[in-house]
DNA sequence: ATTATCTATAGATCTATAGATAATGC
DNA sequence: ATTATCTATAGATCTATAGATAATGC
């Protein structure tokens, strides 16, 4: 039952992509292990062969989806380079009312109050991740100084963050909506 | 080993408040029935008279959490008449500074992504006080309209839970006080 | 020969229940 | 007599490991 080098690489890198999934979808206590490759179409004792424990899984899993958001918004800033915010805000938004669910969307708004209660590399490589998506977003606003559009980047990520997190865990779709709709107007512009 | 009915209304009460406490810091997952009734100073098979199950325990522990925040938040706007909004955000982000940590912070903050991922009873309890917090900001800004005030708002409640989620998350000690800083001054001023 | 994967299981943990106990409240 | 709490345990689930298997790569 063995396989060749690059296709236990393949295997590894679909755990990573498949767990990143679940994880945003059900939370890091809301799948185990043994689903998790069963999903990859393997079976349970085979993953202590790419990962040392769980948690580490959970760090890959969490870098990997982090890279995958920067990439976008990356393309995203090159694709409308006038517009650079209204397009990742819309992007941002966009994606639960496509049906996409929170299993394709942004880490942060998906498991950042979990990952804080972790410690260790889930926690850096995470923190790395936040980092590089606040630098693309602070080319994508104006500013008088380099400092004043940090500050507006920051407060946009964090706006974006809430407006997700809020909508999500609201009950009603009305309110859901209502929420994303603000959230696309005060953080997808930029003002002053 | 019974008690009065007036001390099981008491234990009662105060399981609810425990386990809002310890699922704030740990997760729903985070902590068992068993060690919320031993930190309760009760034991473990005592809690199926209380409650039906540990899901009906986290929906009674998440409204009477978002409760005591509306009653901080009105107090807050009535303490501070000329400046709700300052007082309630700075309230809101010194939380975490001051060494309580999230047991005794925000529910949104610490646990609305997971609640989002539950059913029924406990993201209508949480919607419910969500809408509560929400009509205490509306009356804490300005606006030219009562719509504009609610857009305001809106988008300050999501930035002020975005900017605690966020900087809870990250591994760096600068970095989370420059986004708490950030939102305090944009999410804590009446602009515009 | 090495190693990626598989089967099987140990050990821990967690929710929920069953039945016993003892103090309250009619 | 009722009932709030306790002790003990069933049953399920989950992480991690041990040992076997079979195809790769020197």
């Amino acid at each position: 039952m063995r396989v060749s080098r690059d296709q236990a690489a393949q295997n590894r890198a679909r755990i990573i992509e498949i767990a990143g999934q679940q994880f945003r979808e059900k939370g890091f206590d809301g799948i185990g292990v043994a689903d998790v490759m069963k999903s990859a179409g393997l079976t349970h004792g085979g993953f202590y062969g790419h990962f040392n424990s769980k948690d580490d899984l959970i760090a890959e899993a969490c870098a990997a989806a982090m890279a995958l958001s920067v990439r976008r918004w990356t393309s995203l800033s090159e694709a409308s380079p006038d517009d650079a915010l209204g397009a990742i805000t819309q992007s941002y938004l966009a994606g639960d009312a496509h049906g996409e669910g929170q299993m394709s969307g942004c880490m942060m708004a998906a498991l950042a109050p979990d990952i804080a209660r972790r410690g260790g590399p889930v926690r850096s490589r995470f923190t790395e991740g936040t980092k590089a998506l606040l630098d693309i977003l602070v080319n994508a606003v104006t500013g008088r100084s380099k400092a004043r559009q940090r500050e507006k980047a920051i407060a946009i990520m964090a706006g974006l963050v809430g407006t997700v997190v809020l909508a999500r865990a609201v009950d009603d779709p009305d309110f859901a909506r209502e929420i994303k709709r603000v959230g696309a107007e005060v953080f997808g512009r930029d003002a002053e």
